[in-house]
DNA sequence: ACGCTGCCTTGACGCCTGTCGAATCAGACA
DNA sequence: TGTCTGATTCGACAGGCGTCAAGGCAGCGT
């Protein structure tokens, strides 16, 4: 993981799925690029849980303030961890007042779904 | 060098989806610390080419001596990258006479797809 | 049996990451 | 305005990770 400019998240935003599957079509560096810092901010439990959180919360929303407390880690670690969700494309956040709610963006977990599809895409 | 007495990934080997979709249900922390290795090893590019080239091989295996030529890694780095993906139970290897070849568990990703499914189960 | 080739492991180095406490910033309320 | 609450940022530390050079081990060919 030598260096990533800014993580540009290029095409990650559309709804297509820029990506054939992984076991159908050899995926090109650029794509790994773009891609591997989304599986490695998953690849933590603290990351993974709160990812669950937000995903499956109500109105598909979430307050920090409610994040904080379900973990035995500090605010700071946190914040720290949803900022590493934020920075990977995944999640967006928005301050309303007070709080602070975060909410997931589906497109790009649905590109990561796609690549890791092992059947041929008739399912779709 | 197939056996592995670590890496407990209980029952990651199993065909049945282990676990709800991330968008559904919260997923438990026992949970999110067994499937946070396999983003893990996803999270590098490196390892996000191998696997998709061992994915995509066909006959569904490939000889490691196919795989460190297209990188520009030292045989070193590229066998420490696959024992990554072997330890997270992503891959397995043999040997067989003077090359060792490396398949993918369909499994586990199948597993990991289920999790970061974003439609409910209506699609299939 | 001997050496050759190919792959894996070990040891070491620097960078990155997870965690915390302290400080800082953004709104709300009196 | 001042103060209080909640979230983020800063500074620092230990541990983990990616990389390479050197060494070791297994098969194959002569």
């Amino acid at each position: 993981m030598s260096n990533q400019p800014p993580l540009t998240v290029v095409d990650l935003n559309g709804d297509a799925p820029c990506c054939a599957p992984l076991v159908q079509r050899r995926v090109p560096a650029e794509t790994a690029a773009v891609l591997a810092p989304a599986f490695k901010a998953l690849g933590d439990p603290v990351r993974l849980q709160l990812m669950s959180m937000i995903a499956s919360a109500e109105g598909g929303e979430v307050c920090v303030c409610d994040l904080t407390p379900a973990f035995d880690l500090t605010g700071p670690t946190i914040s720290h961890h949803l900022k590493t969700l934020r920075e990977a494309g995944l999640v967006d956040a928005e301050r309303r007042g007070t709080w602070v709610y975060y909410r997931v963006r589906p497109a790009i977990l649905r590109q990561l779904a796609a690549l890791l599809t092992v059947e041929p895409a008739a399912a779709r």
